[in-house]
This record gives C-alpha cells, sequence and structure tokens, in this order.
DNA sequence: CGAATGATATACT
DNA sequence: GTATATCATTCGA
C-alpha cells in the first residue's frame, strides 16, 4: 500500500480521475487516531465552466480558494450548516477541478469512527452520504487547503481491483440548482460489498 | 416530508 | 458595515 503521489492529482481529466479514485484509501490522523475507509463513491466537478462548481465563472474567494491550488490539495467547507463536505483538488494551479467524497467503506479504526459519529451500539456498515463520511474521519473545515502529501489527510492506494465493468455512472446529487449542467454523468459509484482486498 | 443550523456570497446602505 | 437568501445534507416522523 502506497501514497498516492503528486503526479496523480496533477492531471485535468476530472472524471478519469474520479473514477481511478474509487477502491482508493481515504486516511486520516488526527488527534493521534487514525482512521481509514475505502472510496465508494465519486463526483467531479469541472471548473469554472461547470455551473454546479463553486468556481463556476472563475469565482474565486477565501472559502472557494482551495480549488485553485495544485492538485492533492484539500478543499473542505460547510454545508447547510452542520456538514463539513471533503473535496481532492485536481489539475494544476488554476484549474479549480475538484472532486466530491460521497460514499466510502471502513477499513481502519472503525470503532473510533462510531464513536465519533456518536452510535457506540450500532455498527453501521457503509458511510454512506459525504457529511456522515467527514464526520466519522473527523474531517472539518480546518482541514481546507492541507495537502495530501502531509500526515492529517491523504489516499492511500491498496490495489484494490476495481473493474470497469462494476463502475455506475450517474447524474450529481443535490445540484438542481445547476440548470442543465446538473444532469452530467459526473458521478461515479461501486456496490460497497464488491470491494475486496487482494 | 420538513426542520435543523451557520458560514458564505451578494446586494444593499 | 449590515441584511438576507442560499446551500455539493442528514435524520427522524
Amino acid at each position: 500500500m502506497t501514497r498516492l503521489a503528486r503526479k496523480f492529482y496533477l492531471r485535468e481529466d476530472v472524471t478519469e480521475v474520479s473514477r481511478e479514485l474509487l477502491g482508493k484509501v481515504l486516511c486520516s490522523q488526527l488527534d493521534g487516531k487514525i482512521t481509514k475507509a475505502i472510496i465508494t463513491e465519486t463526483e467531479a466537478y469541472a471548473g469554472i465552466g461547470d455551473r454546479a462548481s463553486h468556481a463556476y465563472g472563475g469565482r474565486r474567494t477565501a472559502r472557494t480558494d482551495p480549488m485553485y491550488r495544485r492538485g492533492g490539495t484539500a478543499y473542505v467547507y460547510l454545508c447547510y450548516g452542520m456538514h463539513h463536505l471533503f473535496n481532492v483538488v485536481v489539475g494544476d494551479v488554476d484549474m479549480p477541478l475538484a472532486i466530491l467524497v460521497r460514499a466510502a467503506k471502513p477499513l481502519e479504526g472503525t470503532d473510533i469512527m462510531r464513536r465519533r459519529r456518536g452510535q457506540p451500539g450500532a455498527a453501521r456498515i457503509g458511510l454512506a452520504g459525504p457529511g456522515v463520511l467527514s464526520q466519522a474521519l473527523g474531517i472539518t473545515t480546518d482541514l481546507t487547503g492541507a495537502s495530501l502529501l502531509e500526515d492529517r489527510v491523504w489516499i492511500e492506494d491498496h490495489r484494490i481491483a476495481v473493474d470497469s465493468q462494476e463502475v455506475s455512472v450517474g447524474p450529481r446529487i443535490g445540484v438542481d440548482y445547476a440548470g442543465k449542467d446538473a444532469h452530467l454523468p459526473y458521478r461515479f459509484s461501486i456496490a460497497i460489498d464488491s470491494v475486496s482486498i487482494r
């Protein structure tokens, strides 16, 4: 298992990278606690031409600034006043491409995740939904702008096989405001049970 | 189905 | 500086 290198993130084909993130392992080390989860669902946000993107039309503010940095940066923001959504920034400097991680399967530190979620008893199999995922991994807006090549949050390749046949493609969730771009096939997922360690 | 909940962007004075 | 609408969601009824 190896940590994804800068090269992985510098590509500008954001849908291709979104597909490749499936089966990769999102890791965090916060408060001295390590948690890891296998990514099972992603959504691509294709930069200044994408009405659904926060960077649409080249908009750049204090919040969206991390998206304009080099690929391999984290972009985390608060949504609906209570959910921290985690994104992976892709492409080179001034290419505001990002990938929202929507769901994952706990791999390591599942007890810590349960405790963070405040559900001591109920062991949920999956982390379905970007807010829940961030909460389980302890990701907050403190991490926006953090490098994925450092030791707070990063992504590893555990050589989990994902056949292109088992990837489902569909429209993104919760972006009805984006008009025609709301229907773009930018959401990628794999069945949570299909992931297996090779 | 609908409330919760607060940072952020935008449009004002 | 102040006001207000909005949101890449979640959970429980």
